[in-house]
DNA sequence: GCACATCTCCACCTTTTGGGGGAGGCCAGA
DNA sequence: TCTGGCCTCCCCCAAAAGGTGGAGATGTGC
């Protein structure tokens, strides 16, 4: 059975949500709330598996209560059901999804979705899958691309370095000195030196600040993929 | 009337398909096609609205066959329908889905989708949605959420920087020299040499390459933001 | 064999960068 | 009023970076 809160500051709404979802043999509302506060007190007190969130709410908002209530939940831990957030809102500002995703929604659908597919987007989270909107899709896949993309231009200009030139770029994206690429790549400073102008040189570039930048923008170097320790 | 057609190497798969489809009044394969190299020539010459496409198939797989097929779509531009394309697979690696969506498709379900959700997909997708299996979904949110998220702990440490330091900070980021942003801030290069020892010194960075890393990685700088004509 | 590219290193030089000070002006909060 | 942070600029200096030109050692392909 799965247990489903509805979060609206709209009782009308919620009883509307409610309705649908308790026609469902394997469905169960066991809460309600009014509020993100609210919201929170009752996540923790009834441990749904789906919390159906709407964005605008008096107090706290639903992204806000979403991130909290996510956030205690891994730190918890010890639930057996780490509990899943569907975004239900009016609008679908690009603004909004982007945060939904970061609080760690699993789903972000719009108000006018047809109760069946509602239902199905609740059984989807539950089973451990994600379910937007379509036009949200669209976006998010658009933004995917687009990322990775960029590259391709500029990676036509990488082909044109050596292999070593290629390992010493990604070094300096790396943020390394040219000391450390020596010693990283087993060779002497004097030899980094010479990859470095060339590099450079080929890549119509300055310095290597915009080496990084470069590096950054085809796609050699990736967000993420580096610990900024230093 | 929307126009399908089905890629497909095994011909019981196609006509499977073909017959879910053509059952609905709204809907109708009007071409099928066996290899990459037929689905392009097909697609030309039949001009259908959504594509089905699997991915191993002889000759050309379908990832490169949907790549090429939107291009020239798009080069073409006449068409008033600009083709969508679903990829159908029986499996889902990373690597699969990240291409197909580099290479522009609208949709990538898996085989044993239930026809009513086939169904639904198509009509998603030729509304101009976008329709992903659920875990899938769920993979993109993660990968997106991570991207956008490893600016969260870092991005503190921005805010112990000034206005000043900041702005320097992003025009280092966009690989202007001391000189550069001296003139692009209306200050001496001498501020400009302060501003940027100071923010080396309050981030833990050694140099300026090394700003350009934290900048990219803490969401100050983003790919795609940057033309790199330096 | 010869031409060609790559990788390795050297020396010499100029420019840029980054650090350590110090100093004046400005403005907000105690 | 005075303190403290911020922005502005200066000096001096050492280290790093970048450019130029040259050199020997590998290959690979014609």
């Amino acid at each position: 059975m799965l247990r489903v809160m509805v979060v609206d500051d709209q009782a009308l709404v919620r009883r509307g949500f409610a309705l649908v979802l308790n026609n469902e043999p394997d469905i169960e509302v066991v809460a309600e709330a009014g509020t993100g506060i609210e919201a929170i007190e009752a996540a923790r007190e009834h441990q749904p598996d789906i919390i159906l969130m709407d964005i605008r709410m008096p107090e706290m908002d639903g992204l806000e209560a979403t991130a909290r209530i996510l956030q205690t939940a891994e730190s918890g831990g010890a639930d057996g059901t780490p509990c899943r957030v569907i975004i239900l809102t009016t609008f679908d500002p690009d603004e909004y999804v982007f945060r939904a995703l970061q609080a760690g929604a699993s789903g972000f659908v719009l108000k006018d979705i047809p109760p069946e597919a509602l239902v199905e987007a609740v059984r989807t989270v539950a089973d451990g899958g994600a379910m937007l909107a379509p036009g949200i899709t669209q976006r998010l896949i658009s933004q995917f691309a687009q990322k990775m993309g960029t590259g391709r231009n500029l990676a036509e200009r990488l082909e044109r370095l050596t292999t070593r030139e290629r390992e010493v770029l990604e070094a300096i994206a790396a943020g390394k000195s040219n000391a450390e690429i020596a010693e990283a790549l087993f060779i002497g400073p004097a030899t980094v030196k010479t990859h470095v102008s060339s590099l450079l040189s080929k890549l119509g570039l300055r310095d290597r600040a915009q080496a990084v930048v470069f590096a950054y923008e085809c796609g050699l170097a990736a967000v993420g993929e580096r610990d900024v320790g230093f």
